[in-house]
DNA sequence: AAAGGAACCAACCGCGAAAAC
DNA sequence: GGTTTTCGCGGTTGGTTCCTT
């Protein structure tokens, strides 16, 4: 049985979009928001248009701060970077690049940014695309500069054990630590990731990234009074030590209830204080993408490369104040 | 000047996830 | 708890413009 359509095909009018149309459309917005519901928007507004297409013009089009025409280099580099770290994720590079779109995006790198890249070496994926749930890399380092040992816990901890059963967590309830101020040069994808990683004081340290905002703002749950988890049970309380920070390369992903992390990449290392961003150059970027075309790629569903991006010199950084 | 191909980009489509019922 | 509806995303298509011969 097939899905029921979002709306009557033959009513409604396909391609372009006139001038008149959009005025109704941007008007009617602006007048009455989109009231949380395209499928009745066209109708209310009083166009003939499916409400997904009324959606997409006006994400793309008329919606305001929309930025046209030349990218910039900043922006190239931001792309490009970000499609090496997480693949054609076009909706979080999007939303790094403020009055861009993801289709704007898409289209940029299709047409322009990857043949300027590789010249003519054409390439057919992206180095690890990063199927919604699985083995997305992660590159993070996490930095504590409070002056005294603090002690955060963390909504959402799971256990060792793989005994995970639904790892997602749709919203942050509680707000982060006074303490912590978290910023971030990496962009963790999807609404809510799970991050592993090893304490300098204690053995076992897990967090849980549960919340994207922006598409870099990456929010612990924090309580002062205990770790909840979703498996119900209590754990212990996780320490930092003042002036260290935490960080490791690794992988995780999850797949059907169980956590699937490869230990072997997990690595736990104290650092000076020094940002060190997400960031490769163009040479770096390009060796990737073409190395992806030569059967090296980082496969979705369940494969991990070892490594993951080692030898591109680069971690991504959570910053706690 | 015309034809054909390449490049560009707006829009469509189908799918998965989330929300609503 | 299961089903239906809606949203949002990414891949793809098709029309238009630009470039080359």
């Amino acid at each position: 049985m097939g899905r029921a359509p979002c709306c009557d095909k033959n009513n409604v009018k396909k391609g372009p979009w006139s001038p008149e149309e959009d005025a109704k459309l941007k008007e009617f917005i602006e007048k009455h928001g989109t009231g949380g519901n395209w499928i009745a928007l066209p109708q209310k507004a009083g166009l003939r248009r499916c409400g997904k297409s009324c959606r997409l013009r006006w994400l793309n089009y008329l919606r305001p701060n929309i930025k046209h025409g030349e990218f910039t280099e900043h922006e190239d580099r931001v792309i490009c970077n970000m499609y090496a770290n997480i693949g054609s994720r076009w909706s979080i590079i999007a939303s790094q690049l403020p009055g861009r779109t993801d289709n704007d995006i898409k289209n940029y790198w299709n047409t322009k940014l990857k043949k300027k890249l590789l010249g003519s070496s054409a390439i057919t994926a992206p180095p690890h695309r990063a199927p919604r749930q699985y083995h997305r890399p992660l590159n993070l380092m996490l930095q504590h500069s409070s002056s005294s040992l603090c002690q955060p816990t963390y909504s959402g901890f799971f256990p060792d054990t793989g005994s995970l059963h639904d790892p997602v967590i749709p919203a942050l309830a509680l707000p982060p630590p006074q303490d912590f101020m978290l910023s971030s040069s990496l962009v963790i994808p999807n609404a809510s990731s799970l991050l592993h990683a090893h304490g300098t004081t204690q053995q076992q340290l897990h967090h849980h990234v549960v919340k994207e905002e922006t598409g870099s703002m990456i929010v612990f749950g924090s309580d002062q009074q205990s770790c909840s988890s979703s498996d119900g049970g209590a754990h212990s309380r996780p320490q930092f030590s003042h002036g260290k920070e935490l960080s490791f390369d690794g992988y995780y992903g999850y797949n059907n209830g169980s956590v699937e992390h490869d230990h072997r990449l997990l690595q736990v290392q104290e650092h000076q204080q020094t940002q060190v961003p997400v960031e490769y150059n163009y040479d770096e970027i390009k060796q990737l993408l073409v190395s992806s075309t030569t059967g090296n790629l980082h496969g979705g569903g369940g494969q991990v490369h070892d490594g993951g991006m080692e030898g591109f010199g680069s971690q991504g950084k959570v910053t706690m104040m």
